[in-house]
DNA sequence: AATTGATCGTGATTTATTTCACGATTTATT
DNA sequence: AATAAATCGTGAAATAAATCACGATCAATT
């Protein structure tokens, strides 16, 4: 027998989705009802056949021609990231980025719910964020349970960070969204993704760097 | 005459230096002096190899049987990434997620500086947030001109992502550190960094429900 | 009905990135 | 002095991802 070889979505791939269904959303809105790779591949600045390759991932098959209809597009794009349905996630830490994330509207179209946010500060516990609850850490691992909560993200001091993704853990949470900037102890079957905002500026900075230097080899100059 | 081949420094490779230079920081605070590339490997759940492989990027070279001297290896980083010199930045769009970078303390120690942050909210202007003036949106060119700013901000609202944009680029800004879900229309020199929290979820997610299915056939479970 | 233009799907190719394999160097230990 | 242990650097191999090339489909137009 042979074995159908199923593979993961390749992550880049998945970010791309991510990105195409934002800009679906939004042709959507402007009353369009289909939308071809080329069109897509134009308004985000990408090449078609890279489009078409990460829509091998969906289960959908454009027509030839006409293009893909949108509303079908979009609803496959979502069953292959999880976000057709709502998921629940508590948020612990609600510093000035637990903040921004408690207000971030956008969650709403991609099917992510913080029910709550954790703090350990006094001042925070018992105020509402952007209309979130804000409760006590000590509480945390009994609503994750209670709750049957598999999403946390984390917002908190580095320094913290294990401890709080441990209380995390014993409440269940499958998968933590990391904005510490630390490697978590985690269990191999835990998913974690990491973002890093130090990372983000490497590429930013390196780049600017090089591009500085090509100008002045090249005799650029605003003066 | 044989051209030399001077390959950038692959992506990839820029997120993970920035990595190793928070951890190499850290060591370098406990007192160690040398690092191995085993021993941050180890740390950092990465393979060495990858490590010495990304080292290149360095003209540093390592002490067989030793490792690294931890200040060279953090400098001779810095100096790869651009982070050798503090750099000025303005940031555009006071919002939830504007305020939070405009408080974020680890900038220092990567060498970005945000001078002052921009917004049309009559209500923000003229405030100070986490320490930093907020001005009206409409001196931004003027300002960045003035002071030869490069790098720009960019947390405002989708909407009007590309006219902020345009009041950068006008004032001389080379890099745009794009938070606002949008393609930005910019020079071809101009250097873009996008960062989407969306397609970070969108991983997080498919993650998730991928390995909530491998569970579901293996028969594990937790009740 | 035939032609044109826009599009799709996909195997093959190319390019980028990671991992492997191994010889060489240095320190610590016998 | 010899041996063992830890480490480095790097070319080669393997893997992953992006791009190309092209035949096929469909709608619109002649």
């Amino acid at each position: 027998m042979e074995k159908s070889i199923i593979r993961a979505v390749p992550q880049p791939t998945l970010r791309r989705l991510a990105q195409y269904h934002h800009r679906l959303k939004q042709l959507e809105a402007m009353g369009r009802t289909t939308v071809s790779c080329t069109i897509l591949a134009n308004d985000l600045k990408l090449a078609s056949t890279q489009i078409r390759k990460d829509l091998e991932a969906t289960t959908l098959t454009g027509q030839p021609g006409v293009g893909f209809v949108l509303a079908d597009l979009i609803h496959s794009i979502e069953t292959v990231l999880g976000w057709d349905n709502t998921t629940d996630a508590v948020l612990a830490g609600a510093g000035s980025l637990g903040t921004a994330l408690l207000g971030y509207e956008r969650f709403n179209q991609i099917g992510l719910n913080i029910i709550a946010g954790f703090d350990i500060d006094g001042g925070k516990v018992g105020q509402k964020i952007h209309g979130k609850n804000i409760l006590p850490l000590n509480k945390l691992t009994n609503l994750v349970q209670r709750m049957k909560i598999k999403i946390g993200i984390l917002t908190v001091p580095a320094e913290v960070a294990q401890t709080v993704t441990n209380l995390m853990l014993a409440g269940g949470i499958r998968a933590i969204w990391n904005f510490a900037p630390i490697i978590l102890e985690t269990p191999a079957d835990v998913v974690v993704e990491n973002v890093s905002l130090a990372s983000s500026y490497a590429v930013l900075s390196n780049r600017l760097m090089e591009a500085t230097k090509n100008q002045q080899l090249t005799g650029v100059s605003n003066l």
